[in-house]
DNA sequence: CGTATTTTTGAAGCGATTCAATGGACGTGG
DNA sequence: CCACGTCCATTGAATCGCTTCAAAAATACG
């Protein structure tokens, strides 16, 4: 944690070291001889804001660990309508469907903030698991978690009127990239109306109003593409649906 | 396969051969001595209809392996809603959290026809994990599978209307429970309107209106908790929507 | 300062829900 | 075997939440 304070923040090293592979969920628990012959076997790969990392629909050939920055997983339906997956933060992986196969990707992978991130191929990492097989475990906890969560979106879907969508989903955003300011929480993702739009399943028109009618009862701050919690209990009163005080 | 001439079909044996267990998709390419032991370290577990394995909210013990029978998973909202998840066939496996540590169960698996099931505490399976890393590869496989799945199931639930989400559902259910009948394709699964409502995140008179309509017009056969794909084809435009011809 | 992008707001229309009431299937016991 | 009760499915009518489309306002950027 200490070690890195000759390095710029806002410019990550190339090559990440060891220490910080260590932190990484998937690979919690590997003495550092795993942890050398993981990085040996890696190649980084930086992307700018609007780069692809992967596109829906390739051959999934290799499997990433973000090291730093933001990454957007979005979907494209036959129709074209563009449904936003999840967020991507530093310390998650994606491109998982590399490792079983030759399968398309599903998602499209795209930086929203300048990012880094190691990359295996399919076959390489394969053979990372057999060989350390802690890494198979913490990966089926860490996929267990995503399939949790996702299972916990649908059901919001499923039951819920937009606005508690909304609010659940800023809630979600806060927990996985909030960042305290004296204001609040505020969302650190390049974060438009389309966006939540499309991760709640919802209309921009839609989303606009609610957070419009948010902001004038001081539940948030809005500014262009970033928003503040700025009474967050409020927030989960909506969520849960409580009678509002 | 030809093991088992001597068991009736409707009363599956006690405790499952190796050669069974080879089959499932989670002890794929596993050596004999590997299976051997995946299956001394288990215990079985049956369920009559209507028994639970697991209800949502206790400690997550233990992980499953459904050998026959049908189990449902299926989510109770805080507000008391239903929603229902999947249905688990011979072969998958159901409680994956059971391996990352003491987390609650996020849902309850019922049988809904008679059930038999393999079971390993967490600690254990962990354990074969880590000797067998071929296991946990296999498993974070089927876990990816399942994240693609409820990615689909989420995208369809944001931008489709719910005639095309019953079809798809239908479609689903058909691919993973379907028996060819004379009719065409029975889905051999107990199942009521408001099932598939709670699968599609609808009420069940939307249901029953849209398959009535279908009814109408040949596309299926519906007998009471049990449907028939009768131009599965015309299902499949419905789902892709595409103009009625 | 002008243009492009994002956000807001208004009004009309529709799809789906809600509630109530009826209709039909199944199993059980007389 | 028929009559009954229960559970499940259907149907109709009223209502509402959200979408849709159009247009204006606000904000960023060159």
């Amino acid at each position: 944690m200490s070690r890195k304070a000759k390095v710029p923040a806002d410019r990550p090293s190339v090559l990440p070291s060891v220490e910080v592979l260590a932190q990484m969920g998937i690979f919690l628990g590997l003495d550092e001889a795993a942890l050398d012959e993981v990085l040996a076997a890696a190649r980084t790969a930086a992307a700018q804001v609007g780069e692809a990392y992967v596109c829906q629909g390739e051959p999934a050939r290799s499997f990433y660990l973000l090291i730093s920055g933001r990454v957007r997983l979005s979907q494209v339906t036959p129709e074209g309508q563009q449904v936003v997956m999840r967020f991507v933060s530093p310390g998650e992986e994606f491109g998982i469907v590399a490792v079983l196969g030759r399968l398309p990707y599903p998602v499209t992978a795209e930086a929203v903030e300048p990012a880094l991130a190691l990359a295996w191929s399919g076959e390489v990492f394969n053979g990372l698991i057999l060989r350390h097989p802690q890494i198979g475990l913490n990966g089926m906890a860490m996929l267990a978690e995503r399939v949790k969560e996702f299972q916990d979106r649908l059901r919001e879907a499923g039951t819920q009127r937009v606005e508690r969508r909304i609010a659940n989903l800023l809630l979600r955003l806060a927990r996985q990239a909030g960042r305290e300011v004296d204001e609040g929480v505020l969302i650190d993702l390049p974060l438009g109306r389309q966006d939540l739009a499309e991760m709640t399943g919802t209309t921009l028109f839609t989303v606009s109003r609610t957070l419009s009618a948010w902001e004038e009862r001081g539940i948030i701050g809005s500014a262009r593409k970033h928003l503040t919690l700025r009474q967050p209990h409020a927030l989960v009163a909506v969520a849960e649906d409580l009678p509002t005080s």
